[in-house]
RNA sequence: GGAGAGGUGGCUGAGUGGCCGAAAGCAACGGUUUGCUAAACCGUAGACUGCGUUUUAGCGGUCCUCGGGUUCGAAUCCCGACCUCUCCGCCA
């Protein structure tokens, strides 16, 4: 959310950005409501003014005296009453369509329609050549009994799946290895709850809602399941002020993530690249405003030492203006290679990462206290160290064999009792 | 699940109808003192918001978990929700 005085100062700004990212935005709606709230919040204030010096005049008046003030305070009240209701349906529709603004956009943001306008920043590794015809991750799945889509199908419907044997080992060796380098760099791990009010849903930009949500309601509750634990961690500080001293405050978020993926069929959506639920490792940081883009960039260099480590070559890409959501203001992708991705192998997004600026701390509300004793909002960022599902993909594409093993990268050994082959003959 | 207690500012905590946006303490900020640090002393201070101001200056409104209600007037009384604690029961 972005505060109002700001919009209604800089609407050709807004205006803008609405068309740079495609989003329907009713602002002629917005800053109409706005108007007709602020005079309605003016008449609310002067009358309820009048009634509080009134109510307090009849405190030291005598009994007898009393009456007639105490009687016209009544038909302020009932004034009140009918003001005061108008005032509330604007304060309705006004949260509800002040919300759709979406956030600025860094003026290092490329312009573009859509992810094909996404720019390449940097390539790093070398692509694998294969003396033989590479698998992909579903046919290498099912013959080394990793993967099982068909009885997951029966279990839980499409998109989900049963991971087994190695395939479970090397998913806590991805975990641990992501977590450890974490912690290394000053990230606190945290475990959070998988459901979340609606409100943090909100607050942080997942619209719980509506025909094309990705969010999965509980039924008869105000919770849903989490995206990610983005969520989570962006509720966890939600109303309070933070000492300045403690930021950035870095996390690494650890859940199962939920997703519908609802219109999503058939698109790239092939084996593990799409699925309702995978587990993530996930960076979370609070940070100062003038810290956070140097965080940004923090955050990516980590996803990038992630897949350096597991020996995947990939390219970091900067997000397009028509390819943000609503949320960022700066964001990059890493897309990892996957070589069993279309014909001849391509690039496939594995993390994502954000600075959201004070787009989300504005609704969660999280401060912190500045050196002369005000609260300012704090920035937040996010980004994936890695989601085990995806991650997976890239693994085992990459790193198989001619004789359909797959070699496990150095810095995963340790994890997984020292082998170098996932498949112990 | 049953019974009871409770939720007040950044924190601890007082306040049972008007003198309360709220005592006191801690923390914070400014200053004095000090070789430095600490301590001590003095002072300043809540958040959000509307109008105004345009480099400061005010004047209002709202906020004591949240939502309703009673009342001229609610932190205070009533109802509901949520959360926390204690005891009992049940259970990974």
């Amino acid at each position: 959310m972005l505060e109002m005085s700001y919009i209604r100062e800089h609407q050709d700004e807004i205006r803008n950005v609405i068309e740079r990212r495609h989003v329907k935005v009713d602002l002629d709606g917005l800053l109409q409501v706005d108007e007709q709230r602020r005079s309605s919040i003016q008449q609310v204030d002067m009358l309820r003014a009048k009634r509080n010096s009134l109510s307090e005049q009849i405190a030291k008046m005598s009994a007898d005296e009393r009456q007639e003030t105490v009687s016209q305070v009544k038909s302020i009240k009932v004034e009140l009453e009918n003001l005061e209701s108008g005032l509330t349906e604007l304060e309705a529709s006004y949260q509800a369509l002040v919300r759709d603004v979406p956030n600025l956009l860094s003026p290092e943001v490329p312009s573009g329609k859509s992810d094909a306008d996404n720019v390449e920043v940097r390539r790093w590794g070398t692509i694998p050549k294969f003396s033989f015809a590479p698998k992909d991750h579903v046919a290498l799945g099912e013959a080394l009994e990793l993967i099982d889509f068909d009885r997951a199908a029966k279990v839980a419907g499409s998109k989900f799946y049963f991971l087994k044997n190695e395939a479970v080992l090397l998913e806590l060796a991805l975990k641990q290895y992501a977590i450890n380098l974490l912690v290394a760099e000053g990230f606190s791990p945290i475990k959070t709850p998988v459901l979340a009010t609606k409100t943090v849903l909100d607050g942080t930009g997942y619209n719980p809602r509506g025909a094309e949500t990705q969010i999965y309601s509980i039924e008869n509750s105000d919770l849903a399941m989490i995206a990610t634990s983005e969520i989570s961690i962006g509720g966890y500080f939600s109303g309070e002020v933070l000492p300045a001293a403690s930021l950035p405050a870095k996390f690494a978020g650890i859940s199962e993530c939920y997703r519908t993926e609802a219109g999503n069929y058939g698109r790239f959506s092939k084996g593990l690249y799409r699925v309702h639920h995978f587990d993530k490792v996930e960076m979370f940081i609070y940070a100062l405003p003038e810290q956070s883009e140097a965080m940004h960039q923090y955050i990516l260099s980590i996803e990038e030492k992630v897949f350096q480590g597991l020996e995947i070559p990939y390219r970091v890409v900067a997000i397009c203006d028509g390819d943000m959501g609503a949320v960022a203001y700066r964001k990059y992708d890493v897309e990892a290679w996957m070589p069993g991705r279309g014909e001849q192998g391509d690039f496939g997004e594995v993390t994502s990462c954000s600075n959201c600026t004070d787009y989300q701390a504005r609704r969660l509300n999280v401060k912190y206290r500045t050196p002369d004793g005000k609260t300012a909002l704090v920035h937040t960022l996010n980004g994936t160290a890695i989601a085990i599902s995806r991650g997976l993909i890239a693994l085992l594409e990459n790193h198989q064999t001619e004789d359909g093993n797959i070699r496990i990268p150095q810095a995963l050994r340790q994890y997984l009792g020292g082998r170098e082959l996932l498949i112990q003959k």
